[in-house]
DNA sequence: AAACCGGGGGA
DNA sequence: TCCCCAGGTTT
């Protein structure tokens, strides 16, 4: 028979360190930063900072911490709102599921708890987008409760401290971390020590320099004594991610739409879940032998799928004019490689959601048929694309994607993802200049 | 257990 | 450039 190996051996895990604790408790409540979350203990607070950070660095949480408190300042503000501008207050942060998940999160407590966060670990364990993490977080910080809140800075900060060897890229490492903080919480100051721990791994015990000569428990701390600081945490790498080729189109409009862009608006489950961005096309791999020469810029290939596939979803014939730019963008597991074509519209095709140009004015019968198919399928998914029926006829729907011809006013309104942020705003800056099409 | 989910900043 | 971050959910 097997012997099951404890994965985190050491005394501390059944005694705690009162030298550890204690003095990183005096270096926290002596030192820490005033941060706009450290205001007070309102539950909806912490927990909105909590699913802000995750991933996410202080600095960069600021700016949109302190916009979403005042845009959605309670549980009941936050449950209420459009998921549109929930999003749009998030744009830019990424990992949006977050958002959707805080949204949910706050309905589940304005149905079940009255409104109110529960001091109660089952209870905020069972909101939508709250794992160990955060919910050991908020019982902690908002309600003092001795919960452990295991994140990257604390994984760090004791595996160095107890020079632990486990690579913390295994489930099984953090759930050994996670009784070692447990047993380290002094009586009373769980949600003073559970940020400590946080604070030092961010300002003291960095990734790569950490600053030992002034760390408050350098004296015992045993990888450092060890001379091994720099190894630890140990944590397998992760696998580079993969190329993906796309081809993109950027589309101005013309009669009504003249000088509005054409986007459309992402499924609401996987990346970037109801997000905006421009149509677009996933390309065989064999496309990376068209991105690899700048002489193929003409792309006659790209040109001709992106007019089948708009021409598919929305019935409007566009005009391909040539290469726009290139972009790259990196998530965690794919690496985005979008190749952006810009083009217009022919004259006979003026914008099929335009009731002035209804079917019977064009000439191509598939165009008309698309045309009504896109009507009815308006009228039937209002209540999903749009707040309001006049919009909701602006919109075409073909295979279930929202399109939209918007302008610069629209798009302060629909939540992009930066990449294509970037592309749309310099292509308005450009059109500003008189160089765009 | 592994894959999926963004974007930015530090070194 | 590379690495990592105040993680959670899905498969």
């Amino acid at each position: 028979m097997a012997i099951k190996q404890p994965t985190i051996q050491h005394t501390a895990v059944q005694n705690g360190h009162p030298y550890f604790s204690t003095e990183l408790l005096a270096w926290y409540r002596a030192q820490k930063r005033t941060l706009p979350w450290r205001k007070n203990h309102d539950p909806y607070r912490i927990w909105v900072s909590e699913i802000m950070l995750q991933q996410t660095r202080v600095d960069t949480v600021i700016p949109y911490y302190l916009t979403f408190m005042e845009k959605f300042p309670t549980v009941q503000a936050l449950a209420e709102a459009p998921e549109e501008e929930v999003l749009k207050c998030w744009e830019g942060l990424g990992y949006y599921s977050r958002a959707r998940n805080l949204q949910a999160g706050a309905k589940m407590v304005m149905e079940l708890y009255d409104g109110i966060i529960p001091n109660d670990k089952e209870a905020v364990s069972g909101l939508k987008g709250v794992g160990p993490y955060t919910s050991g977080a908020i019982m902690s910080i908002a309600f003092n409760r001795p919960e452990p809140a295991v994140d990257g800075n604390v994984m760090r900060v004791l595996s160095r401290f107890f020079c632990l060897e486990e690579d913390i890229a295994k489930p099984a490492t953090r759930a050994g971390i996670e009784k070692l903080a447990a047993a380290l919480i002094p009586e009373g100051a769980a949600g003073d020590f559970n940020q400590a721990l946080m604070e030092l791994g961010a300002l003291i015990c960095t990734p790569k320099s950490p600053g030992c000569l002034t760390c408050p428990v350098m004296e015992e701390c045993e990888g450092r004594l060890a001379g091994r600081e720099l190894e630890l945490p140990i944590k397998t790498k992760a696998k580079p991610p993969r190329q993906e080729y796309r081809a993109a189109a950027l589309i101005w409009g013309n009669g009504e739409n003249a000088g509005k862009l054409l986007v459309r608006q992402r499924e609401g489950k996987g990346l970037l879940a109801g997000m905006w961005e421009l149509p677009h096309l996933l390309l065989p791999p064999h496309a990376a032998d068209w991105f690899a020469e700048e002489a193929s810029k003409e792309q006659p290939e790209l040109a001709e799928m992106l007019t089948v596939m708009v021409e598919q979803d929305t019935g409007q014939l566009i005009r391909p004019k040539g290469w726009l730019k290139d972009a790259d963008h990196i998530f965690s597991h794919i690496l985005w490689k979008m190749r952006v074509i810009e083009c217009d519209l022919g004259e006979e095709s003026t914008g099929i959601a335009d009731e002035k140009n209804g079917a019977e004015s064009k000439p191509e019968e598939a165009a008309s048929k698309a045309a009504e198919a896109l009507m009815a399928a308006a009228e039937e998914r209002e209540d999903y694309v749009n707040h309001s029926a006049e919009e909701a006829s602006k919109s075409l729907i073909p295979g279930g994607m929202v399109y939209r011809w918007i302008d610069r006013e629209d798009m302060e309104l629909l939540p992009f993802p930066n990449l294509f942020l970037r592309i749309i705003g310099e292509t308005w800056e450009r059109r500003g200049r008189g160089e765009a099409l």
